[in-house]
DNA sequence: GATAGGGTTGTTTTT
DNA sequence: CAACCCTATC
């Protein structure tokens, strides 16, 4: 459905309608209501607190889950019920912590309704606030045709931001573009000012000097993206937050959402808690239900604060409080771990998970000589699980951060095991990608300084200097890729300068390859085209070129998936996790099963499986050397090792190289303090040698014969 | 004055 | 492995 902008107030009409294709209700969920009301059955499906909760859905409630407690059983089961009682779906706003999530929630509801529930309001702050924002960027004054830069491009736009601000008149050291960016964020999620963030985490940069400096690159930086029409991610979350205020908007918003839904909320920070608030008041029922477990709150670098779920209930005059404790994913042995753990953490809500899964066996510690063996004994302990019918997609490797996951990735490799890896550098984020994408964020947005840039820096005889001449001649003319095009442009915009002739025959050359593109071609077409005539920039600069241009393949094949370069865009930014480049280790081409999942814990969460492997499980790895004391960042260490435990259903491998391979040499790290705490009767201790590394024999446990 | 290429560095976690 | 700095070359 397209939406022609006549007037405002048609324009506000379709404010439901617009945007996302499956947006209309297409079903009479009153009807369904009448079919299905009976078939679902509410009272056995769900234990009592479970059934209080979608009993009491008026009013603000919050309610506190542990893990593994079925809260996305509850959430799924709450909407479900609203869909009967005749809510439609639009009215419905589900904010989750991924697209992934909300994706699944949808599934699950459709699932249990026989029917999907078209234009549900579902998915993160930020993909919702794109929503938003695609409708009304005239309202709050934002470029339409705005484009959504990832961190990279934020943090490279932030350089050309410092570049510009006559940074060498400070003698002091300067932060870098990333630590720039992340005080800029710090401040925005945070609601504080630049020098309160300095003080709070960076206080080396505690200097006058230093902080009007900074100051003014902000204000640099905050131009750029105006002028060139790109948003990061504080952004949109910062104009949905502006957008409320926006009398018109927010009456719009207050009739059409009747019930909102917010999951993980230990881990929103000020402003997300802020925009929440302003729905909430908007609403005249105030129905909202907040879910979440503080205990589970590990996004604290970016700004969450855990304490926004502690302060919903004296924020919302008579919010219920809720709590689900019973666990039905882990056995006794695994949260008896899990809750030990976490006790040792001060600044916590006590509480402990009830377990409701049969006796198992204790969580393993397993101590290995370094790193290289480490991988090798899950490697071997994943073979032996498979042989004892465990299947790939029940296993889960969750690592502390995307390095730890290298070595072990060989070792799958060297042994056949398909593995698929959630960490890391996200294939879209690749270089090469990413110079594709360019040429099409240039269609939707010409004067793009990033991709600009970038499509520069690929031109043989333009370098940091012609680029920065360039992009300024061409920020302020119609059509810059007819312009640069034609030889008049160099010489009437860029008279006088000192700009390599080749560089400019080069550039012309390369532009005249996007002349033909247009916003209503399909991404799809337009990545086949780009990819063909980067093929042989690619083949000069990557070793590797022939995957890289399999890649490119890949990107084609996603690209189908999408009718608009716009909507692949955005989904693009705001999808980063979700999709994969499948690191699969085919053993045969046409077996396609589920594999094996190497993740971060960060992006583990909200998951499960039945065996869950732990590795680096030493001090200056998990905890991480970056984290000193034990003030709030030590505590939110512990969290993530306690969300990492809490994954397991069955089995619980804790692993503890006494060696790392370093730039030089092995460093030796002691024991984990996670485990060292712990009491050693929730655990059984291991030993696991090998007798060299061409023979990968294990000679014995030598206090655990039933690891398995 | 500007670019290209070599060598060195150092890496938490993500919307 | 990619983002920096330094230096040789155009």
């Amino acid at each position: 459905m397209s939406i022609k902008k006549k007037a405002e107030d048609e324009e506000e009409i379709h404010v439901f309608e617009f945007y996302e294709v499956d947006h209309e209700p297409s079903l009479e969920f009153k009807d369904i209501a009448r079919a299905k009301y009976n078939e679902i059955d509410f009272e056995n499906d769900l234990n009592e607190e479970q059934l209080t909760i979608i009993n009491n859905l008026k009013g603000p409630m919050l309610v506190i889950a542990g893990a593994g407690s079925g809260k996305t059983r509850t959430i799924v089961y709450a909407v479900a019920k609203l869909l009967l009682s005749g809510v439609k779906p639009s009215e419905i706003m589900l904010v989750t912590f991924t697209n992934k999530a909300a994706n699944e929630m949808i599934k699950r509801v459709e699932t249990l309704l026989g029917e999907r529930p078209k234009g549900m309001w579902a998915g993160t702050f930020h993909a919702l606030a794109n929503r938003f924002l695609r409708i009304y960027s005239k309202t709050i004054g934002i470029k339409p045709n705005y484009v959504i830069m990832d961190e990279s491009d934020s943090v490279a736009l932030m350089k050309l931001s410092i570049d510009l601000a006559n940074v060498s008149e400070i003698e002091e050291r300067f932060p870098s573009s990333k630590v720039a960016k992340s005080i800029l964020s710090y401040s925005i999620n945070c609601n504080k000012t630049i020098k309160d963030v300095i003080l709070w985490k960076y206080s080396n940069f505690d200097n006058p000097k230093i902080i009007l400096k900074l100051e003014e690159v902000y204000k640099i930086y905050k131009k750029k993206k105006a002028e060139a029409g790109l948003l990061d991610f504080d952004d949109l979350l910062v104009f949905w937050n502006q957008l409320l205020s926006e009398k018109k908007v927010a009456q719009l918003i207050a009739k059409n959402i009747k019930y909102i839904l917010v999951d993980e909320y230990q881990d929103t920070n000020y402003i997300q808690d802020e925009i929440i608030y302003k729905i909430i008041s908007l609403n005249p029922e105030r129905n909202i239900i907040v879910v979440g477990d503080d205990a589970q709150s590990i996004y604290a670098f970016r700004g969450a604060n855990y304490e926004n779920i502690l302060n919903f209930p004296k924020k919302h005059a008579d919010c219920k409080i809720y709590y689900i404790t019973y666990n039905y994913r882990s056995i006794p042995e695994i949260l008896e771990l899990a809750n030990d753990s976490i006790d040792h953490n001060m600044r916590q809500f006590k509480k402990n998970m009830r377990p409701t899964k049969p006796s198992g066996i204790k969580p393993f510690h397993v101590q290995v000589a370094d790193d290289d063996e480490q991988a090798l004994f899950i490697a071997n302990q994943v073979l032996k699980l498979l042989s004892e019918g465990y299947e790939l997609n029940e296993i889960a490797i969750l690592c502390r951060a995307a390095f730890h996951t290298f070595k072990i990735e060989m070792q799958l490799r060297a042994k056949n095991i398909p593995f698929e890896v959630r960490a890391g550098v996200a294939f879209f984020e690749r270089a090469h990608v990413k110079d594709v994408l360019a040429h099409l964020h240039l269609i939707e947005n010409p004067h793009d300084e990033l991709s600009w840039h970038r499509i520069f820096s690929m031109i043989q005889g333009i370098g940091s200097s012609s680029a920065v001449k360039i992009f300024t001649a061409l920020l302020n003319i119609e059509n810059p890729i007819e312009q640069l095009c034609s030889k008049e442009f160099y010489s009437t915009h860029l008279k006088g300068e000192r700009i390599p002739q080749k560089g400019i025959k080069n550039l012309m050359n390369h532009v005249a390859n996007m002349r033909h593109f247009s916003s209503e071609d399909r991404p799809e077409e337009l990545i086949v085209t780009i990819s063909k005539f980067l093929e042989s920039y690619i083949q000069a600069r990557y070793e590797n070129w022939q995957d890289r241009m399999d890649d490119l393949k890949q990107l084609a094949i996603y690209a189908q998936n999408y009718d608009s370069v716009k909507r692949f865009l955005d989904s693009l930014a705001l999808n980063r996790s979700t999709i994969e480049a499948k690191r699969w280790l085919l053993g045969d081409q046409s077996e396609e099963k589920a594999p094996l999942i190497i993740s971060t814990i960060h992006r583990a969460k909200g998951l499960e499986w039945r065996v869950v492997f732990i590795p680096m499980l030493c001090e200056g790895f998990f905890p991480s050397s970056r984290v000193y004391g034990d003030g709030e960042a030590f505590e939110e260490e512990r969290r993530v090792f306690y969300v990492a435990a809490t994954r397991a259903k069955e089995k619980l491998y804790l692993i503890t190289p006494a060696m790392i391979r370093g730039f030089r040499g092995y460093d030796i790290h002691g024991t984990s303090q996670f485990i060292s705490e712990l009491n050693p009767r929730v655990y059984k201790k291991a030993t696991v040698r090998f007798d060299s590394k061409e023979n990968e024999k294990n000679i014995g446990f030598t206090s655990a014969a039933d690891l398995l």
